[in-house]
DNA sequence: GAAAGTATACCGTCCAGATAGTATAGTAAA
DNA sequence: TTTACTATACTATCTGGACGGTATACTTTC
């Protein structure tokens, strides 16, 4: 534990500075007082804040890959195990280490390229879904509007309800069990 | 035109340069130099960025609501009209000033109070889109699955191809047809 | 086993450059 | 004469990041 997880914590701080204060106040010194280290410490983790923000990205990457390719492992049944699997831990489980979704709005603030990893990520998912022995063009249609959920409440635009959304859960569900049309 | 479109010219020059340099890049000497006039005949329409990005968000919001508002006023059929028009305005005709979506990311990253616009705007969309006619659940998925092209796209997330994006919106509008289940 | 060296993990200060916003004097046109 | 600017100069503040130092633990050498 002790070697990594100063790292680990010094995005979590990023994470919350972003989530607290906004885009344009993540800095170096903020950041820095959030993790409790000083400015020089955190220099020594991460050389520079475009590091620091390609940090963000890449441990959030990693760990939203990982959970769905578990979830989709563990699966028994086959068709359409890609589809629940993105639907079940972005419904159930991203929301709870939320906050490290601010990665994400840090990283399109910084620079272009910090997003790759995320880019990668997702343009294996969409490979996985089309493929997953159910209609393509729905399961695609499962992703977007679970995308839009998180999105829309990453962006503030709109918060959907905890009934309605566990309704949309449902739905979105049970179209991933029905077989081809 | 004379008098007000140098407003629009000055929101239009903001996208840009938020489009084209980031968000970290958006400058008011950058935003001055993009319109082809002096910063002081910036802060003359503009007294401050926030100011600015107030403006864009405003701009957005009352463009993208009167389109969505007419669209729907237009449509014959009145069971679903609502979702048809947030549908048919995202896919067709939002893309056509694409780059106005950028004064989100600006206002996401200046201050919260920014997207109040849009908030609203969206909360009442919401409101329409279950009470057209069709299963709320259902509607509600496809306003979802519409935000989640957009909202991946001004990410830089996921970019749909072309003829996906065709098959999706197809069977999105497919689904607003059909009645109550 | 003491001395010397090396790696890791920090701290705290300093500075150049960028930026928002102000001020001001002047211009053109309606 | 007011409106709508241009152009330039200036201030105050913030920020990234370089840098020099410190503390500790481990390793090598004699």
């Amino acid at each position: 534990m002790g070697r990594n997880s100063r790292k680990e914590e010094i995005l979590h701080a990023a994470s919350k500075v972003v989530s607290d204060k906004g885009i344009f106040n993540l800095t170096l010194d903020a950041t820095a007082k959030e993790a409790g280290i000083s400015k020089g410490g955190l220099l020594y983790h991460y050389p520079s804040k475009e590091a620091l923000v390609q940090g963000m990205v890449e441990h959030l990457a990693n760990n939203y890959r990982e959970k769905i390719a578990n979830n989709a492992a563990s699966d028994p049944i086959d068709q359409g195990k890609w589809v629940r699997a993105y639907v079940d831990v972005t419904f159930n489980q991203a929301y709870q280490n939320k906050d490290m979704h601010y990665g994400l709005l840090a990283a399109k603030a910084v620079s272009s390229n910090s997003l790759d990893p995320i880019r990668e990520l997702y343009s294996d998912w969409q490979h996985e879904i089309e493929h997953d022995g159910i209609d393509p063009i729905k399961a695609t249609i499962i992703r977007l509007a679970t995308d839009g959920i998180w999105l829309n409440e990453l962006f503030d635009i709109y918060h959907i309800e905890e009934d309605k959304k566990q309704a949309v859960y449902q739905k979105l569900k049970d179209w991933a069990n029905e077989p081809d049309e």
